[in-house]
DNA sequence: CGTTAGCACTCTGGCGGATGGAGTGCTAAT
DNA sequence: ATTAGCACTCCATCCGCCAGAGTGCTAACG
């Protein structure tokens, strides 16, 4: 069924009023903050029809009404007005982007950062794993007589590089010759087309130099894994106490565990078809996040990765301008890993 | 002054079951508590003695008694029994330190998480940042003909790299040309040695690739400047609103928002003379761990740098455990970092 | 018929006073 | 030197009360 233009008007009234005091709403308050003036009286008739359709709950029979998940989900869908960023806000985006650091994981840190920062709640980011990684090339660096740096790089352009220190001196001729071996056993195989079989073919060849085979190859396999794993960021859990409804300590305990605690990634799930995703209380599976919403948005990086932002708040959080700021953000990152996938400064894993 | 056997003993019982239970304990729990034998009276007696030495306080005229700052301090001094650790937490802590990622960065931040795990209070670790150091030589690794590896090594073995690509393509002579003119030029210099002047002079003898000079030497400035800064790392926050002294949510506010926010690092001051300092209430200079204890541990990387960990929870916190499992940490990232500075295996900074 | 004023009703949150328990300090006895 | 006894103090808790805020209903109004 369709809600009348005064009864929209009324409910946005009251979840914006709500979203910023979080206190119930009378009539009187939302007579008094529209524009077009009703009395109190028709007001308090209207938000009865509201709560009829379960779009607005009383907390008790005398208090305010106070929006429910269902009036929230009709607020997002329908009622919001997307947010403009100032200035300011786009600044502080752009330039924290543009900070020194490109590595994958601190980028990924610090976008979690920033938008907990920006929008004054606990937020997340997910490292996207990716599953069919291969090493691409083996580069491997005389240091010195008894040291070498090893350099790796995977077909999603992530280098990675480890100094070894030997017991005993090596030649540079040796080292070339570990280096051609690796490049054509090693090359092109996920982790686990990495076999032992395969490891103690390749120390046959290697000759006297066996041992420096498992060590550079346990080297691969380590940045293969670490790859493959999504581990979740969370930042800025303070922000949590912030806001009134966590002010019962237990509450905001057991979410602050739930969103502390490694566990599984997949708990939020990765906005499928549109860029960003609004979950709002109990919509969320977990149990811990069922009176708390979740807002959700993923960035394509090149090659089909994937990367995940969101922030995590009372359902009472002001959609609107969280999502502004969060779109921004994920284009912003997205452009600054992907840029087209594999050309011009793409992702670089490094250092 | 010295204080009797008894006192002593009186005192003791008091703050370790004021550490337990965080609630003032009466004379009749003491005499309880004790093994010979006394009446409540004559414990009262000797209360009242502690009091008037400033070792104890009572929070109101008819509540038990409460440890003073300073009777932790003789506490922690004198009166402290070392713990011993389980096998279950050494296993823990050697598990968790032979963790696969052994980069700096992250180890330093699982530390961090480790300890407050460990402990129940949260913990911070400080990355060690040194300020001296000078890259020792520069690799250019061809990847594709408009894609290069730098791959930079510092003279503190830590070693880092990025992916370069150009929008022109580049021959194997000319990354010969620039690999030699780099390593000549900017290997041994510190940050401020590297001059503006400095940098138009290998621009100059670069040629036609002076844009790549540019590119490469300000990912080394980069990778000095990250060694420079040192961080502060904390993890395990939730776990002061695990204890009933920051229930009042406006304490663990103020003091979480000290803790999270980025700052100078300096606040934690690194113990000096001795492995690990402990600073009790208001022996803390900032004014926002006034009624907070910390406790600080410092190991020795190779190289004459240092490492810092530490716990933060309220003056009441189990200084004996704490300061076993800390110290334990302690030792164990000074040897995985540091094993006698250079030799075998030693600090790689790596990936 | 939609809107509004008025009014009785309900529920909460805060305040004040009373009560009981825990613990102290002192005194006197052992 | 130690202890039992006792009066005293202070806090935490509970209870009841009241004001305030907001509702829902009814009746009047345009």
């Amino acid at each position: 069924m369709e809600l009348s233009e005064r009864k929209k008007r009324i409910l946005r009234a009251i979840i914006e009023s709500y979203i910023q005091t979080a206190e119930p709403v009378g009539s009187k308050a939302v007579a008094d903050a529209m524009e077009t003036a009703f009395s109190p009286a028709t007001v308090r008739n209207e938000m009865a029809d509201l709560e009829a359709l379960g779009l607005l709950e009383k907390p008790h029979t005398s208090a305010g009404r106070i929006p429910s998940p269902q009036g929230y989900r009709l607020y997002v869908n329908e009622l919001m007005e997307e947010h403009r960023l100032s200035m300011q806000e786009t600044d502080r985006i752009n330039q924290a982007l543009h900070l020194k650091m490109r590595e994958l994981d601190r980028v990924i840190d610090e976008a979690g950062r920033i938008v907990s920062q920006l929008t004054n709640y606990p937020a997340f980011a997910l490292s996207a794993g990716s599953e069919r990684t291969t090493i691409r090339r083996f580069d491997l660096l005389m240091v010195e007589r008894n040291a070498f740096i090893v350099v790796v790089m995977t077909d999603t352009n992530v280098v990675r590089n480890r100094l070894v220190r030997l017991p005993s001196d090596l030649t540079e001729a040796q080292l070339q010759m570990l280096n051609t071996l690796l490049n054509t056993t090693f090359t092109g195989l996920t982790l686990d087309e990495i076999t032992p079989e395969l490891m103690r073919v390749a120390q046959h060849a290697a000759g006297e130099a066996y041992g420096l085979i498992s060590l550079v190859v346990s080297f691969a396999i380590e940045v293969l894994e670490e790859l493959e794993h999504r581990r979740v960021h969370t930042a800025g859990l303070t922000h949590l106490l912030e806001h009134p409804e966590y002010r019962s300590l237990e509450k905001a305990q057991t979410l602050m565990r739930y969103l502390s605690e490694e566990g599984d990634p997949a708990r939020f799930p990765v906005p499928q078809n549109e860029p960003m995703r609004i979950l709002i209380g109990p919509e969320n599976v977990a149990d811990a996040l069922k009176d708390t919403s979740v807002v959700i948005a993923r960035y394509d990086i090149g090659g089909g990765m994937q990367g995940v932002i969101g922030v995590v708040g009372p359902t009472r959080m002001d959609y609107a301008r969280i999502t502004a700021r969060l779109s921004y953000l994920a284009e912003g990152l997205a452009r600054l890993f992907g840029q087209g996938g594999l050309p011009g400064g793409g992702p670089d894993g490094g250092t």
